[in-house]
DNA sequence: TTTTGAGTTGTTCGA
DNA sequence: GTCGAACAACTCAAA
């Protein structure tokens, strides 16, 4: 008589329902994490998401034995590594949280493999299941608002549950790997400085970063979550990510007039999880096929290198992408001005920009980070119009006035004026020279004419129209 | 049933 | 300098 609880995006104990409900039981009980890089259609993690997997597994590890229970490791495909430990320990009921996707159809396969022990699934990482919110045609919805007024007429998000107090004994001689051996923190060359420096990935992390956003910023979140500079954003999203918190925890701590706002962000959040459910290969095609036809160009290797590592010469563009490469995680608002400049400015598909966030983004999951792309894109769901292409210029200039976000991560320019922080072009060369600013050395031109390119791009997508026109007639 | 209006995140142009 | 219109096409719900 044995229980087997399999933890994989859910990495907590409080509010964790699959590992709730089998500490309820009395029996012994073997709670795992699988690496499982051979399932067909899971994505392997990217660079960041490896570093902060490795402290997150860890740390609930740590905490796991603190309550004299511990966290068995495997490597491999999940339908064969699973039901081969099941069999190993005995288990007569397997326990785990719902995922999404292609995640749920890995899971469907497992619960196959496992043949007779029976699993008991739970809801623990959106508010909504997929199921719950559907148009009255029993469709997923293609619009926000409507998908969102449609969740805020049903119940209302459950309350977070507290850790067990107490867990279950551990299945003895069971064996596992060392977290060590799967190398997921970088060595040749250590580039992780700067990340560990801003995040305490685990669930006490997720914790602290929660306490402060509440005490410093929530109240300040409406008004100034759109402004770079201003750090009014909670930054959860990889402890979201990893499920080191639920968005029932978060949904539940905030109040007052903010919390509407914070809570629809949650709302997105859930979206572009529904909408992955409804479109599995949404990371690998455009969920409006009509914009297969799209003539991308084919991207110079150095105007990719230039937008990877925030040389573009458009400083809102460089800040974040380098923003980005130093700390695995980028503000929304410059993700948005990024992701539009490499493809409308650049004109560069958006599978090419979404995979570089998948490998550089510790926050980066399988539904949001190609959901957001697609938005941007115009590819996607058409909340966004696609004559709505973003001006680096303006963009900065409208959030981050005083250029404080551009000075923090390119310092080459520092010393520039406000007027010019955006376009240092535009600058006189007195004033240049008096910020130590020399174009084309310390800090590149820019790698494209917005306005031309804006026309182009423009150009490209009423081509996809007057196509579906051709087609129609 | 049909029509109408609104819809996360914008820019440009011309009056 | 400010302001309104125009820039597609489609989804969804209210009238």
């Amino acid at each position: 008589m044995a229980n087997l609880v399999w933890l994989r995006d859910d990495l907590r104990l409080a509010d964790n329902p699959a590992l709730a409900a089998a500490s309820a039981r009395a029996e012994p009980t073997c709670f795992v994490y699988v690496l499982d890089e051979e399932s067909p259609g899971l994505r392997p993690f990217g660079a960041a998401q490896r570093w902060w997997l490795h402290y997150a597994v860890a740390g609930l590890a740590a905490d796991l034995s603190r309550k004299g229970q511990r966290l068995v490791l495997r490597r491999g495909a999940a339908a064969k590594v699973i039901p081969t430990l099941a069999a190993a320990i005995g288990a007569d009921r397997v326990f785990w949280n719902r995922r999404y996707g292609h995640g749920a159809i890995v899971d469907e396969k497992v619960r196959l493999a496992l043949r007779r022990r029976p699993v008991e699934t739970f809801s623990a990482n959106l508010l909504f299941e997929p199921s719950a919110i559907q148009n009255d045609e029993g469709k997923p919805f293609r619009a926000f608002s409507a998908f969102w007024r449609r969740a805020a007429s049903g119940p209302a998000p459950r309350q977070p549950r507290p850790s067990p107090r107490r867990l279950p004994p551990p299945v003895q001689d069971v064996s596992g790997d060392q977290i060590e051996d799967w190398r997921l923190i970088p060595t040749a060359p250590d580039w992780s400085g700067r990340i560990r420096g801003t995040w305490q990935p685990g669930e006490r992390g997720a914790r602290k970063r929660l306490a402060a956003f509440i005490a410093a910023s929530a109240s300040r979140y409406a008004t100034e979550r759109d402004r770079p500079g201003s750090f009014a954003t909670s930054m959860l999203s990889p402890h979201l990510r990893f499920g080191e918190i639920s968005p029932h925890q978060l949904w539940h701590a905030v109040e007052g007039a903010a919390a509407g706002k914070i809570r629809s962000e949650l709302g997105w959040r859930e979206f572009a999880w529904h909408t992955l459910d409804a479109f599995p290969d949404m990371a690998k095609r455009n969920i409006n096929q009509a914009f297969d036809a799209l003539p991308w160009e084919e991207p110079y290797e150095d105007d990719m290198w230039a937008w990877r590592r925030g040389r573009t010469g458009f400083p809102i563009v460089d800040a974040g992408m380098r923003q980005l490469w130093q700390t695995g995680w980028m503000h929304n608002r410059v993700r948005m001005i990024a992701a539009s400049f490499l493809t409308k400015d650049l004109l560069v598909d958006w599978r090419l920009g979404e995979a570089w966030f998948w490998d550089t983004l510790v926050d980066a999951d399988p539904a949001n980070n190609p959901f957001n792309w697609q938005w941007v894109a115009g590819t996607g769901l058409h909340a966004q119009p696609f004559f709505r292409i973003f001006n680096p210029v303006l963009q900065g200039e409208r959030f981050d006035p005083d250029g404080a976000y551009v000075r923090t991560y390119v310092p080459e320019l520092a010393a520039l004026p406000a007027k010019y922080i955006h376009k240092p072009w535009a600058a006189p060369e007195h004033v240049l020279t008096r910020a130590g600013v020399r174009l084309g050395e310390t800090y590149p031109l820019p790698l494209a004419d917005h306005s031309a390119a804006r026309a182009r791009a423009l150009n490209a997508f009423l081509q996809i129209r007057q196509k579906r026109n051709a087609q129609t007639l």
